[in-house]
DNA sequence: GAACCGTGGTT
DNA sequence: TAACCAAGGTT
């Protein structure tokens, strides 16, 4: 690993402020001001998303519930609703209780220091880094994936970016590099750089504005960096998906369990089968409907049920227009569009 | 600390 | 196509 002498750190500064002056995406629209809110919002979608997914969410998003009380006082339905579509909903559910607790309890005073910010919900510690320094001033890096693989290639850390303590490691090497005069600014600069000279693959370092501090391209091993171990595949689930209409054409669904994957989202009712002879001789689709979720693979195999009994607790009929209101998770639009093909 | 938690784009 | 990746947090 490198370590850089108090000379080279204050070059460093220089010369990626003036790069981020210059060639930074000061377009972004979080970036119009700094604006705690505008803030967490942004980095909330941003978590595990592309720029390009969440600039349409968070222009939509900001439009309709402007300020923190604003969204402290929607309903949820709004929040996931606008949610809908960007994944891993927790995030939104987060950032609604983040927002009550900022409006409600703490009537507008927002918490500016990494360690208070860090206390709310859906808020880890690369949001509360980034929040305290690009929206309070607070000097502190804020280590995301592109935190990690600038500094990795930089400095020629070795350690396994998919560990958790790994954090620690390059939280001690880069705490002293990060600007004290313009935090925020240092670490969207980082970020810009991460997604730009130094992206991920095929990337650009002959021309980045930083190349003469970057160790692993000096020493030819930059394909090597950063170190990260290799995720699990997702396991496959097979899944019939019950249609049932009533008399009036509206459509059976059912409430998903409040924890777990797509937890309290609303989808056709799911029977697991074991085997692909399950299925009988009523099934809607040539072929099953795949979804891929991080961890977990569906494969879904539409079934025309007649109305029967009574709708279960946990289940209720929507139509058409009552399901375009509902939030509902990608792999039910995908089911609804298979519907429709068949 | 490993598993869980969505979706869309890229290779 | 399968694998990998993208401004992570919670349990």
């Amino acid at each position: 690993m490198e370590n850089w002498d108090q000379q080279t750190i204050e070059n460093f500064r220089s010369d990626l402020l003036s790069w981020y002056d210059r060639e930074g995406r000061a377009h972004l629209p979080w970036r119009e001001n700094t604006d705690p809110y505008r803030v967490l919002v942004s980095e909330l979608m941003l978590q595990q998303t592309r720029v390009d997914t969440v600039i349409t969410y968070f222009n939509r998003f900001m439009k309709a519930l402007p300020t923190v009380f604003d969204l402290a006082k929607a309903p949820e339905d709004q929040v996931l609703k606008l949610w809908e579509g960007l994944g891993y909903y927790s995030r939104a559910r987060n950032l609604h209780k983040a927002a009550k607790v900022v409006a409600f309890d703490l009537k507008g005073a927002w918490p500016e220091s990494y360690e208070d910010l860090l206390t709310l919900p859906g808020v880890g510690p690369y949001t509360a880094a980034a929040v305290a320094s690009i929206a309070f001033n607070q000097v502190v890096p804020a280590i995301d994936g592109n935190f990690f693989r600038v500094f990795s290639r930089l400095l020629k850390i070795d350690a396994d970016i998919a560990k958790p303590k790994t954090r620690r490691v390059f939280y001690d090497a880069v705490a002293p590099i990060v600007d004290p005069k313009r935090p925020g600014d240092f670490n969207q600069a980082i970020m810009d750089l991460g997604t730009s000279y130094m992206k991920t693959s095929d990337p650009d370092t002959l021309h980045s504005p930083v190349v003469k501090y970057n160790a692993a391209y000096r020493d030819g091993v930059e394909d090597q960096y950063p170190v990260k171990s290799k995720k699990k595949k997702p396991v496959l689930e097979r899944y019939q998906a019950l249609v049932r209409y009533n008399e009036d054409g509206a459509l059976l669904y059912e409430k998903r369990p409040k924890t777990g994957l797509l937890a309290d989202f609303w989808t056709l009712p799911l029977r697991p089968i074991d085997s692909i002879e399950e299925v009988d001789g009523k099934q809607l689709t040539i072929k099953p409907i795949t979804h891929v979720f991080s961890h977990r693979k569906w494969e879904i195999w539409p079934v025309l049920q007649e109305e029967t009994a009574d709708p279960a607790q946990n289940q209720r009929y929507f139509t058409e227009a009552e399901q375009e209101a509902l939030a509902l998770p990608k792999v039910q639009h995908k089911i609804l569009q298979g519907l429709k093909e068949s």
